[in-house]
RNA sequence: GGCGCUGUAGCCAAGUGGUAAGGCAGAGGUCUGCAAAACCUCCACCACCGGUUCAAGUCCGGUCAGCGCCUCCA
């Protein structure tokens, strides 16, 4: 607990466990959800990279927990659930779903395990009668609370001082609390609450940070590697964990790591402002990987601000990297054997330069730029004429390898154009057909057809054009 | 009020005490029927004021501005 940089050991040599709080999954992502998660998912396949055996936890938070401290406030679950009519179940699940698809749309590694919260009742309350059972909890009213006091850690990850805390929340809950800042590890149900379990202070749900301690020592065990999350998680939740898991006698995570958040006109995207953009809304306009490469151009313990300006920039920078990739795969087959050991040299520096910023706290916009030298001199090099096919090969290694693999930014093997996998065939086809007429009429010194052509294209979104080596086309 | 973070060009954004990475936008040029792409060239007195140091965007103190957490929040 040292609140800085510090270098990495892993418990067990070439293993690293990892747990990242995940979602509440009672509405849609926005794009701040998706900065915490395009974070964690290049920490993890950065740590893949250098060798490591990961297993990555990341949990789904299907009970409800209240919308503020008092007793009377409501579920979020529950709340959504009156709202859409639907079962508090159907309301997890289906935002659960609608939560996986757009990691999928973003790239983002499947966890190696995804416990919910409702499947581990049994693990949170075992653990709350360790606490009981060592004297940190103790039950009241139905409830039971953590007894901050009885824990002098309690603040060591967020530097907080327990007498600098404002004085709690609402005075019926503090009459249950020997403490205002003692917090709810289960919480008795009321009459209508439906998320509801028996347990042995009778019928009631979990608090809100028991799940993560319960279910990251369940998985990862005693004395784990990384834990993650956003920062805005440091106090209270994460301080929590860590005081109900070590009170319960359970070592707990070794380094924590916090992403900072994402703002729009400098202020933090937030539901409770409501000024976010859903996930769903963004991957409707944008390329995904347009959106996961702004979020990865500024560090993770940055705070990334968003706009449609910044949007812009990023993709015309994605589309510099992606177009100089297929032009090196464009010229691969018809390439002349051999090597430019100039050039080789220097790609093996940008290699090293990328692999030197990851190593260095996961400096991923560090990484781009080494990402964006070695388009330059692969660009100039094309440029200047043919490249040797080693070459070309070493440097769609490093795009594939490190921009593909470690960022996420372009898939594993070698892709055609944008176009849908099934249809793709077809789409080329017409292509063809298209451009060859457009050929035709400019050979013909029809420009004005030419032209027209080609503006047609455009208004549906295609880019035609012409090189030496004759027209192009992209989506 | 308590704890903490940030202020780098029009925008986004790195930066380990030795005189500012990268990207976008912009300007000029090469190429080209035009356009686009690509290439070449250009584009920062690092919020302000003190201090430490041979040397500070980088350390210390102060000022101003903004933000986050302390209540649900990634």
């Amino acid at each position: 607990m040292q609140r800085q940089k510090v270098r990495f050991v892993p418990t067990t040599a070439g293993r690293v466990g990892m747990y990242l709080c995940g979602p509440t999954v009672y509405s849609d992502a926005h794009l701040g959800h998706a900065k915490k998660e395009v974070a964690f998912d290049v920490i993890r396949r950065a740590l893949m990279h250098f060798g490591y055996v990961v297993r990555y936890v990341t949990n789904v938070t299907d009970v409800g927990h209240l919308q503020n401290d008092s007793d009377d406030g409501e579920d979020k679950l529950l709340a959504r659930a009156r709202l859409e009519q639907l079962e508090p179940m159907e309301v997890a699940d289906k935002y659960f779903w609608s939560f996986v698809s757009d990691m999928d749309a973003l790239n983002i590694l499947k966890p190696s395990i995804n416990p919910r919260a409702t499947g581990h009742i049994t693990e949170q309350i075992a653990l709350i009668e360790e606490l009981i059972a060592r004297g940190h909890a103790y039950a009241s009213n139905g409830s039971v609370y953590f007894d901050v006091r009885s824990w002098p850690d309690y603040g060591k990850l967020s530097g907080r001082k327990l007498d600098d805390q404002a004085e709690g929340t609402r005075e019926d809950i503090r009459t249950e609390k020997r403490d205002p800042r003692d917090f709810a590890l289960w919480k008795r149900a009321e009459a209508g609450h439906i998320m509801r379990w028996e347990s042995p202070w009778g019928v009631g749900f979990p608090g809100w940070h028991i799940e993560c301690s319960a279910m990251s020592l369940k998985y990862l065990g005693e004395g784990f590697d990384i834990h993650g999350g956003g920062l805005d998680l440091q106090f209270p939740h994460h301080e929590a964990e860590i005081a109900q898991s070590e009170a319960a006698g359970h070592a707990f995570a070794r380094y924590w790591m916090h992403n900072n958040m994402l703002t729009i006109n400098g202020e933090k995207m937030s539901k409770s402002k409501g000024n976010f953009t859903t996930l769903k809304d963004l991957l409707m306009q944008h390329d995904p990987m347009v959106i996961r490469y702004l979020l990865v151009s500024s560090h993770y313990r940055s705070i990334t601000e968003f706009s449609d300006a910044a949007f812009e920039g990023a993709r015309s920078g994605y589309r510099r990297l992606s177009e100089a990739l297929h032009e090196i795969e464009r010229h691969l087959p018809t390439a002349p054997s051999g090597n430019n050991a100039a050039l080789d040299a220097n790609i093996a520096a940008h290699r090293k330069a990328f692999e030197d910023a990851l190593r260095d706290d996961f400096n991923t916009p560090k990484a781009i730029a080494a990402l964006f030298g070695l388009t330059t001199d692969m660009n100039a090099a094309m440029n200047r004429g043919p490249v040797g096919a080693g070459t070309l090969n070493a440097a769609r290694e490093v795009y594939r390898t490190l921009g593909g693999g470690v960022l996420g930014l372009f898939s594993a093997s070698s892709g055609t154009h944008s176009a849908q996998a099934d249809e793709a065939p077809v789409v080329d086809a017409l292509m063809e057909l298209v451009l060859q007429a457009r050929q035709n009429y400019r050979l013909n010194k029809q420009y004005a057809q030419a032209d027209e052509l080609r503006q047609t294209l455009t208004r549906v979104g295609v880019t035609v054009e012409d090189t030496k080596d004759g027209p192009r086309w992209r989506k």
